[in-house]
DNA sequence: GTAATCTGTAACGCCTCGGGTTACGATCGC
DNA sequence: GCGATCGTAACCCGAGGCGTTACAGATTAC
């Protein structure tokens, strides 16, 4: 289990991919084909990635789909973690 | 992209974690916490793998909740990759 | 043959979440 | 002042994870 919160994935996007090109959420919004309020809940990590988007990154940005969701599973296990102990599991298998 | 359609995370969960301690469906879900129909369209592929799950096995089965839910992105990846030309995407930086 | 167990799954309801549209207030540059 | 940009609230929709109940089929035990 990881010490620190991992940022949201949405921050990544916007110093490494709008940032760096000089877009706009807006321009970059209608590049990627969804609306702007879509992209602006992700960059404010209010959304997470889901795999279309990801492929979306990958083509626009010519990344790679795997490491767009690969950091949101990030994310999202880190914030699971949070909640572990209120799970009631038995271990099966050692 | 991948050539081929990657197995549903079910699948090694059945064979690497079930059918090795000789435990039920129903041994399985209740060990888990889960219903056994959730259990169920798991290992048939019906269902995703949640983050929670992934804690879930982890603990169970003593395993890694990331290698589970990597699995899972593999497979929901390669799924949306087949829709891949339909989206209306513009390239935006090299 | 009969009863118990295990399994997949349909039918329902509940809640979360991604995505779209529309619209508003705030901010910044000209 | 005016236009562009942005975050976000208020809606609607559909998908998906999870629970319970209930049923049918298969397997096993007696």
């Amino acid at each position: 289990m990881r010490m620190h919160n991992p940022p949201h994935p949405g921050e990544i996007i916007k110093s490494l991919c709008l940032e760096p090109a000089g877009l706009t959420v807006t321009e970059a919004a209608e590049g990627l084909g969804v609306s702007r309020k879509t992209l602006s809940a992700i960059l404010n990590g209010r959304s997470g990635i889901s795999p279309e988007m990801a492929i979306r990154l990958s083509i626009a940005f010519n990344t790679s789909a795997e490491s767009w969701l690969s950091q949101q599973v990030q994310y999202d296990l880190w914030h699971a973690e949070q909640g572990r102990k209120a799970l009631k599991v038995i271990k099966l298998a050692a």
